[in-house]
DNA sequence: CTGGGTGCAAATAGTTTGCACTCCT
DNA sequence: AGGAGTGCAAACTATTTGCACCCAG
């Protein structure tokens, strides 16, 4: 099932409605190779308003459909996401941001919060390098 | 050592002058009992122009003398640090932040990375949730 | 005395909002 | 038909930059 497809029935199912804007965002999302940022977006979708991207760039992030990239310098990404919990290799050099998940890592980071007395609601952990692509390159 | 002290000490070690500035901004971070936003130190500095806080904190930062810390919103923090390598707990409900440090969680960090062929140069880890004081207030 | 540092104002970047209008369902 | 969704422009928030002036070393 494709990502638009898939996302047409949960937009449905949540009460949301399948519009133009709301589809041409999704296919430019699902048409970009890598990360991107909704500037990017907008200069590609000139039909659709920045305001009408933001705000479907929300939605999108909402249904996990897409996931916030954020890079060392501050800045931020998004890239469409396979969704649920999961972390981020991120490369400075081609910019790929890959996804990654090890119950193992989210155990410990339990412990530690459990030995701080911490209720921990949610983490998030990024790792910034160079992709294996990138590597045998140089 | 107070940080003021060791910091005046840095600045020199490093090239760097301490002027009337840069020891005011010093002296509200350090005053400063949590995390704060640029713009509170701005308002706790109208004798400062914007743009010199902005050049001071960047300058801090380079120093590990403060840390940068991004919340689930997006928006950014800054804390004195302890400097070094460390995490952060950020408590959502009374916004104190934390660090601390695990070499095993760095580790198991540092395997996923090889795992996945990627060279890691750094990572950031952030857990949200709520603090014990915050726990046992309630 | 001289180059790093500063203040100010303007510029830039990123994101949100008010409001009249549109169009899915 | 009716309310969710949209476009536009203006408003906002956050941060950077150009430049003349200043002062720590």
């Amino acid at each position: 099932m494709t990502t638009i497809e898939e996302t047409t029935r949960r937009l449905g199912t949540v009460g949301h409605r399948l519009t133009g804007p709301r589809r041409a965002v999704l296919d430019a999302v699902d048409a970009a190779r890598g990360p991107f940022t909704v500037e990017e977006l907008c200069e590609a979708l000139p039909a659709v308003g920045r305001a009408t991207v933001f705000r479907t760039m929300k939605l999108l992030q909402e249904l996990e459909i897409v996931c916030r990239v954020p890079l060392e310098d501050g800045s931020v990404r998004y890239q469409l996401s396979h969704g649920g919990h999961h972390h981020h290799l991120i490369c400075g050099e081609c910019g790929t941001v890959s996804e990654f998940n090890d119950p193992k890592l989210d155990g410990l980071i339990h412990e530690n919060a459990v030995s701080q007395r911490f209720r921990l609601a949610s983490h998030s952990l990024e790792l910034y390098g160079r992709c294996a692509a990138c590597l045998s390159r140089s």
